[in-house]
DNA sequence: GGTGGCTGCCC
DNA sequence: ATTCTGC
DNA sequence: GCAGAATGGGCAGCCACC
């Protein structure tokens, strides 16, 4: 029987309602048991609110706008009922719950929508180009909504945001699967490593085909991660052993894969980005699946901004190429000649990469041997010298592995001076964070006033965001509906790693991971920092390069 | 032909 | 990207 | 310690609209 958009819509609910994680897994697991061949992939790809796989060059193109229009439509509510009941939930998929209930179609005597139907619906709104795409684009999703019941439409419209909100993602599915067809989760993570989708990894487990499973040439897998640490000690004090450190590059982690005649490069989320990257396409002489870091450079480094101006870009004409070249920098190999390598030692693996003989524009990435504190200190200090963003760090016995699981590889980011800043306006957050103002657009004082310099959400607790709502609703000065103007009363300290020219924010600065570091109920307005501060730092950071 | 909204994806 | 929180 | 959730700035492509 064919799997219908209600049953999984069902799924989900009980999935949300229980926040024990082996509950969450046993009801998935149970789903997913039931399903055909056919479904299963589809399934497990919406369950982590995707429609294709992650390399697919399709894109829905369908997201909140496109929703709202065709919410307003379809249930006939008007402007202010549309906003008031997306301010009440914070989640477009609850307020389309509740928007449909009212919807001008009814569809009592429809058969009901399959996930086979939904798919080809979707197929059709990402692969219509050209003139009338959008138009298409929003009636094939009336025409979907037609057809749903209200949570039918919530779960449509959430995997339509690419947010699930059910407390279950690609960890718990892989569990899930594992349960589901008695398989060892280990198996299925590294099958998730290799296939790098979760519809496949899903067929997999169900065959138990673990044994057949290679990388293969030309088709992307998942990338290791680092994760952060704050200090040369705490590096020294975890591992206690020998390490490898290497620069850390600000440019963009790509894949390449090559065989004597073709060059294909992958970014971190498996798009293949070949294309912008025509300098890069010299083909290594053997099959090979390199990972690095593809960096702007010319007589030295160049800003990440130069480099993400060609990153998405369909055509790189020669000017492009002049103005901003880039260079690869390869510190790893997970495929030799029809061999994969992943769960080889990292010692091992370099030693394979070196004896590749790259040539320009490939290089090595450095690799400095360290151990102690001081060790560790100096090449993070060369580092920063030298314009670097820091220090990656790893264990010589590590697998290529997915993820930040183990802690193999670790990363040390440079600090940058904090600001002091005023908070001028809040909005309200999103789902767990609706009805409470959780991000604050913030401002710097100079010689004409308050400049906004700004915004963050990300750094204060729960509860700090419960106590800043109610104190931000007394200083409100102007209620915007979503967003709220307020008195420029409560001091906060940002930190960022960067600080860039920007129009978006009337200081023209803005800055690079903003996030909240503390709030300085001990400060005033007059004791915020200049514009005058921003810009020297500006300057300083720019210098370097 | 120019501009601005929307979308997706890089960090 | 970063950060916090529940399990 | 893992997995999930919430959300920053900047860019190009694409399309709608003037």
């Amino acid at each position: 029987m064919a799997a219908t958009l209600l049953e999984f819509a069902e799924v989900c609910e009980k999935i949300r309602s229980t926040s024990s994680k082996k509950q969450k897994i046993t009801i998935v697991a149970n789903y997913l048991r039931g399903l055909s061949r056919e479904d299963l992939p589809l399934a497990c790809r919406l369950l982590t609110s995707r429609v294709f796989p992650p390399w697919d060059a399709r894109a829905v193109n369908i997201s909140y706008s496109t929703i709202l229009d065709a919410l307003k439509e379809i249930t006939g509510a008007d402007e202010k009922r549309l906003k008031a009941t997306y301010l009440k939930y914070g989640d477009l998929g609850s307020a389309a719950e509740e928007l449909i209930q009212d919807k001008k179609v009814t569809t009592l005597l429809q058969t009901p929508l399959t996930l086979q139907n939904l798919y080809s619906a979707l197929d059709s709104a990402a692969s219509k180009k050209g003139e009338g795409a959008a138009e298409h684009r929003e009636r094939v999703l009336k025409g979907l909504l037609a057809l749903c019941s209200p949570l039918e439409a919530k779960y449509l419209v959430k995997v339509l945001c690419g947010e699930m909100r059910i407390g279950l993602d690609e960890g718990l599915l892989e569990e899930a699967l594992a349960v589901a067809y008695g398989r060892g989760l280990k198996k299925v993570r590294e099958a998730g490593l290799v296939v790098a989708d979760i519809g496949e990894s899903a067929l997999i487990a169900l065959d138990g085909a673990f044994e057949t499973l290679k990388l293969k040439l030309f088709h992307p897998t998942n990338f290791m991660l680092a994760e952060e640490m704050s200090s040369p000690q705490e590096v020294a004090e975890y591992f206690r052993c020998e390490l490898y450190a290497e620069y850390k590059y600000d440019g963009v982690r790509a894949q390449i894969h090559s065989s004597d005649k073709e060059v294909r490069i992958f970014s971190r989320r498996l798009e293949d980005i070949t294309n912008s990257f025509p300098e890069l396409h010299i083909p290594v002489g053997r099959e090979v699946i390199l990972d690095g870091e593809i960096v702007p450079y010319k007589d030295g480094l160049l800003p990440f901004q130069k480099l993400q101006q060609r990153l998405h870009r369909k055509t790189i004409t020669q000017d492009v190429l002049n103005e901003t070249p880039v260079v690869y920098f390869a510190f790893d190999i997970l495929y030799y000649n029809g061999e994969t390598y992943i769960d080889k030692p990292l010692k091992e693996r370099r030693a394979i990469l070196e004896s590749l003989d790259l040539k320009p524009p490939f290089y090595y990435a450095n690799q400095m041997k360290v151990r102690s504190e001081d060790e560790i200190k100096e090449a993070f200090e060369s580092s920063l010298k030298l314009g670097y963003e820091g220090l990656m760090i790893k264990r010589p016995d590590s697998e290529y592995t997915p993820g930040k699981r183990g802690k193999k590889w670790v990363k040390l980011k440079k600090e940058l001076a904090t600001l002091d800043v005023v908070i001028v306006a809040a909005e309200y957050g999103h789902g767990k964070r609706a009805g409470l103002l959780s991000d604050y657009t913030f401002a710097v004082k100079s010689k004409d006033g308050l400049k906004v310099i700004g915004k963050a959400y990300s750094g204060l607790t729960d509860e700090e965001i419960l106590d800043m709502t109610e104190k931000l609703n007394k200083l409100t000065v102007k209620d915007l509906g979503h967003k709220k103007i307020v008195e420029p009363k409560i001091v906060l300290e940002v930190a960022f790693n960067n600080i860039q020219r920007s129009s978006r924010h009337d200081s023209g600065y803005a800055l690079r991971f903003p996030r909240i570091k503390r709030i300085r109920w001990d400060k005033s307005v007059d004791e915020i920092d200049t514009l005058d501060k921003v810009k020297e730092i500006y300057e300083q950071q720019t210098r370097k390069k």
